[in-house]
DNA sequence: TATTCATATATTGTCGACAATTTATCTTGA
DNA sequence: TCAAGATAAATTGTCGACAATATATGAATA
C-alpha cells in the first residue's frame, strides 16, 4: 500500500522534480546518509541534485512536514536531532493514535483485509523462523502490520498523521538507534492477539491490546535508558 | 546591540514576508473569507498581497501543513472542503490525542499551571452567566481550556500535532459549521471534573473523562447528522 | 591574549522570467 | 447539436539573479 523502496517502477506517480528530490532526500535522511543535526546548505544540495534552489526549497518544505527537517527564519533548514526523549514522545502519540486506529479497524475492516493481515502475520512467522537473529525484516514487517491496521481504520486523518507525518521519523529512529528488538517473539504473540480482537469485532479490546503493545516498546526504551 | 524603543512594544517575531502572509491567509481561510473548496490562483493572490509567487508559495506550503490547503501536482492548491465526515474523523483523532495529553497533564502539570486552569474555568463561568445565549465566547474559551491541557502534557509532539496542525482546522469548522453548542452547561461540568482528576494526579481518570468529553461532542454531531 | 568592532563572505529571502503542463476556446466533422 | 481534436490562453513548475540577513574573518584596543 505504502511506497516501498522497490515499487517505484509500478506506481510512477512521481511527476515533478521537487517530489522526486523529496523522496530521495527523505530516504537519505532516514538512513542517516545526511547526518542528523546537520545544517542543510541549499546551494550545495541544489548543485548535488542539479536543480534550482526554488525546486529544492519545495522539497525541503515537504520534508519539514514529515518532521525530518526543522526550519528557522533567516537561518535555514537543519536535519532533526533524534533523542531518547523525542522517541518516547513518539511512542506516546503512537500509543494513542494507533490505539484508536485499532479500535476503528475492528469496526471497519473487511474480511478480505483481515485475511491479508493474517497472511502478513504468517509471513513474519516464517521470516522469523528462518533468520532468528536478523531483526531487520522483523522490524520492517512490524511496520507493515501497523500500517495495515491504520489503513484498516478507514480514517483518512489518522492515516495521514501516522503514515505520512510520523512514519518516516519512526523509520529514522529504527535505522539510527537500531533497537535490535529482543521482543520479537513476544511482539508476534501480541500481533496475533490483536488480530483476534479485530476479527471478533471487539474494538475496545483491540484498542487496549494495541496500546499495551506499543507501551511495551516504550517501557523497553525507558528501561534501557535508565540502565545507561 | 542597540534595542530601539519602538521594537520593544510589538513582539517582533514576524520576520519574513512569507510568514506574515501565511498568518493572514490562514485567518482568512478559517473565517471563510476565502471560500472552502475554492482554487488558489497564485498570480492573483500574489498580486493581492503584492508579493512574488515564490514568497506566496512558501506561505501556501505552510498552509498545506495546517491542513487548510490541498495540493495536486501541476494543478495547484485548493482550499480544503469541509464535511461532516471529516469533522467526525477529527473528533476521533482529538479524542485519542487529547485523551493522552490529559493523561500526561495529570502527571506533569505544575500547581501553578493547574491554578491557571482553574482560573480559566471561573472566567468561563462568569462569561456564560453574563451572556447566556452567546455561544461564541464559550467556544473560544473551550479551545483555551483544551490548549492549556495540551501544553500541560509537556509532550512537544502532541503540542505540535494538536496546536499547530489540527487547531486551525477545528477553528475553521467552528466558524463555518457554527455549531451553537447546546452542551455549554454540560461541557462546563465536564471541564470541572477533568481539572479535578488532574489535580488528583489521576491520569487514567483524566484521560477517560477527556475522551468522554470529546466523544460527547462527536455523538452530538452524529445525532444531528442522522436527523437531517 | 582576549574582546570588541568593522569588514567581508556566505546564506537565506525575494523577485521576475521562461518552460512545461493544464485548462479554455475554437474549429471541424458526424 | 454534439463530440472530438487542434489551437490559444492561463497556470504551475523551474530557473537564475539580486537584496536582506546571518556568519566568518580580521583589525584594533584594553
Amino acid at each position: 500500500m505504502q511506497e516501498t523502496l522497490l515499487s517505484s517502477s509500478t506506481t510512477k506517480t512521481v511527476t515533478t522534480r521537487a517530489e522526486s528530490v523529496f523522496g530521495d532526500l527523505r530516504q537519505r535522511i532516514v538512513e542517516g546518509l545526511v547526518p542528523m543535526g546537520s545544517k542543510i546548505s541549499e546551494p550545495e544540495l541544489a548543485r548535488y541534485y542539479d536543480i534550482s534552489r526554488s525546486t529544492l526549497r519545495d522539497a525541503l518544505s515537504r520534508l519539514e512536514g514529515c518532521g525530518l527537517l526543522e526550519r528557522k527564519a533567516n537561518i535555514g533548514y537543519r536535519v532533526v536531532t533524534l533523542s531518547t526523549e523525542k522517541l518516547l514522545e513518539i511512542f506516546r502519540v503512537r500509543e494513542s493514535l494507533e490505539g484508536m486506529a485499532c479500535h476503528l479497524a475492528a469496526q471497519n475492516m473487511s474480511s478480505e483485509q483481515i485475511a491479508e493481515l493474517k497472511l502478513l502475520l504468517i509471513e513474519h512467522e516464517q521470516h522469523e523462523a528462518l533468520q532468528q537473529g536478523e531483526a531487520y525484516f522483523q522490524k520492517e514487517g512490524d511496520l507493515d502490520f501497523h500500517f495495515k491496521i491504520v489503513f484498516g481504520s478507514g480514517n483518512q486523518l489518522l492515516i495521514r498523521l501516522l503514515c505520512e507525518e510520523l512514519y518516516y521519523l519512526v523509520r529514522m529512529y529504527r535505522y539510527q538507534f537500531g533497537m535490535a528488538s529482543p521482543r520479537a517473539k513476544k511482539a508476534f504473540r501480541e500481533h496475533h492477539n490483536i488480530i483476534q480482537a479485530i476479527e471478533d469485532k471487539d474494538g475496545e479490546l483491540a484498542e487496549i491490546l494495541m496500546r499495551r503493545h506499543i507501551s511495551a516498546s516504550r517501557l523497553n526504551v525507558e528501561k534501557r535508558m535508565n540502565t545507561l
